[in-house]
DNA sequence: TGTTAACACGAAACCGTTTTCGTTATATTT
DNA sequence: AAATATAACGAAAACGGTTTCGTGTTAACA
């Protein structure tokens, strides 16, 4: 077992100073040709890597991006990272991941944990319980002291920060005309409870999408699921009692659950009732029929997310201003809806 | 914006010295009830917390631990991170991510970024191009320098240190047998090239299962693909031509997509041709008809890797002596066999 | 020959902790 | 009253770097 040389390893092997050797590494015009080049054939020799967290120390900067995100299993938060990571690393980034699972201690423990000096900034989403409860102290503590946050998807306007969101109302909105354009007369929303920001928004672009047609909302034709469990039995009861012919859903698992029910019942999709779900996962893509979705484009997310930081994080100016990002969400057609 | 408290504003503010603040709020015998008192007061007023990156460098031990795998984007690899991060959590660890994106010089730099100091040990799959390459050197420099590591899943004995697998032969054996059980004879595989580990071993399983039959092994009844990517045309022109009565894919993804294909034949599942698959993911449960799958309980492996890990981190003893953990699959029952 | 500039290097402070080892008072013992 | 014990605290080193500010040597100049 070879421990990892120091400084102080070469300054003591080739009798010069500390000084010397950390600048002679860094090829400073103040030393000699000759002493550079044996103290970096040394270091060559001997692999040196200066420590991190020495380095870190003396900067003050990480170079380490806490992401707290509510869960790690939806395919939807692992884009993000991905685009994170993809980023970040590529200006020498490394990212740490905490998930709150949908809870609001989990989450004031989570970023207590990394604001005493292990990251340069936070990357989160908000978990349900946090925009439920809608109690932001942790962030505002984070943001007073001078740590940049961006926030994703799940945001809140009551802390002062950059924003990533796609445009959730418009995405429902352009689905709900799909449908309409399509000539669907009953057309239903699948939901969670509003305090979900994401879920609010859809359900907004649902409303307003019918409202301008002469088709007029029915508020019995929304189901709002309490939680993001899926509820099974809710959603057969609704279908059976309401008979839909088209179906707007929140996220993947409800839209292919869905219509594996109405399958069984006989119908056809989409001549029967057609689907539209958020969310370009795998499951819209392998299910049977595949599934119509707004996509999020949650990889791009993750990129904006990780620039917008890591800009802020490397810009000296102390600038208080903040930014939300829009992203367009884009309707990726499959065998769900008629084309 | 209130900067950060350090150890040496209290001193100055108290008048006291730093050592004496640091003991006083580790509540040393050394100090003054009164003392304590005051500076503990002081301390909690401002909202004092120690400076993860100083005790870092003071006690050599990050609590940050890195894992590297090919993708996020897999299920699998998904619930692997959940269990870490739940388990390491726990025991006051962070979890650093990595995606090797299948890459091996990916694979390499990202541990190298790591490696000077920034973590005390590593969790990590390898990416299928190590695996091909057979290339472990960048291993090998990690475990020289005496920092742990612990391979799960996609591993190599090449290496030593601990690791955690499932036992994937098991787990084709009982799936194929389960096959030879129902009365299959035609059963086909399909799988990757044999660099993967995992593939090797759920091979092996496969063949082990027949030869012990007295179905005898068909060589043209194993579809191997070259990379993990799925080659749609290929999987059309084996199942039209071979035409099975059960297959086994090593993922989710193969054995979907095929279910669908021959679907569209107008073929009944499980009654004329059955399906098993690898990874008990969100595909297999919502996929038409549900897929019965070998379960690889990613999360519990997670678990058992980080444990292993830290325990290893947190002892002194400098035992050379490394365990593999072998985690039984199940076979989790779904509507594309006959049961 | 004395002054000065350039060169090559080292000492020391600093980042924020922890910890060992003094060093004072004051209290106790003989 | 002298010796010793104890309580309460501070100085300083250490972790591994970076950086500022000397400082000594040599060469060039007046």
């Amino acid at each position: 077992m070879k421990a990892k040389i120091t400084l102080k390893d070469i300054a003591r092997e080739l009798e010069v100073s500390i000084s010397t050797v950390s600048k002679a590494l860094k090829n400073s015009e103040e030393i000699s040709r000759d002493t550079k080049e044996r103290v970096q054939a040394f270091a060559k020799l001997y692999n040196y890597k200066p420590n991190n967290i020495a380095i870190s120390l003396k900067n003050k900067r990480t170079k380490n991006i806490g992401v707290v995100i509510p869960d790690i299993v939806h395919h939807f938060f692992t884009t993000v990272i991905r685009g994170i990571e993809k980023y970040a690393n590529a200006r020498g980034y490394n990212v740490i991941v905490c998930l709150s699972e949908e809870s609001f201690d989990k989450e004031v423990i989570n970023m207590e944990m990394l604001a005493n000096g292990s990251i340069d900034g936070f990357i989160m989403s908000l978990s349900s319980e946090t925009q439920e409860k809608s109690d932001y102290n942790h962030l505002k503590e984070v943001t007073e002291q001078g740590i940049p946050v961006v926030l994703f998807d799940r945001i809140t306007n009551e802390v002062d920060c950059d924003k990533v969101i796609i445009d959730d109302e418009l995405g429902a909105y352009q689905a709900t005309n799909k449908f309409i354009d399509q000539g669907k007369k009953k057309i239903a929303l699948i939901t969670t409870d509003d305090y979900l920001s994401v879920s609010k928004a859809r359900t907004k672009g649902y409303r307003k999408a019918l409202e301008e047609s002469n088709l007029g909302i029915d508020e019995s034709m929304i189901l709002k699921m309490p939680s993001m469990e899926m509820d099974e039995m809710a959603i057969k009861t609704f279908l059976n009692e309401k008979e839909p012919d088209a179906v707007l859903c929140v996220n993947e698992i409800f839209a292919v659950y869905s219509m594996r029910l109405v399958q069984e019942k006989g119908l056809k999709i989409p001549e029967d009732i057609a689907f539209i779900g958020f969310t370009d996962g795998v499951l819209s893509k392998y299910a049977n029929p595949s599934l119509t979705v707004v996509a999020q484009h949650g990889e791009k997310m993750g990129e904006v997310s990780a620039k917008m930081l890591i800009d802020k994080v490397e810009s000296e100016a102390e600038e208080e201003t903040y930014q939300t990002k829009i992203l367009e969400p884009t309707l990726v057609i499959r065998d769900s809806i008629a084309h």
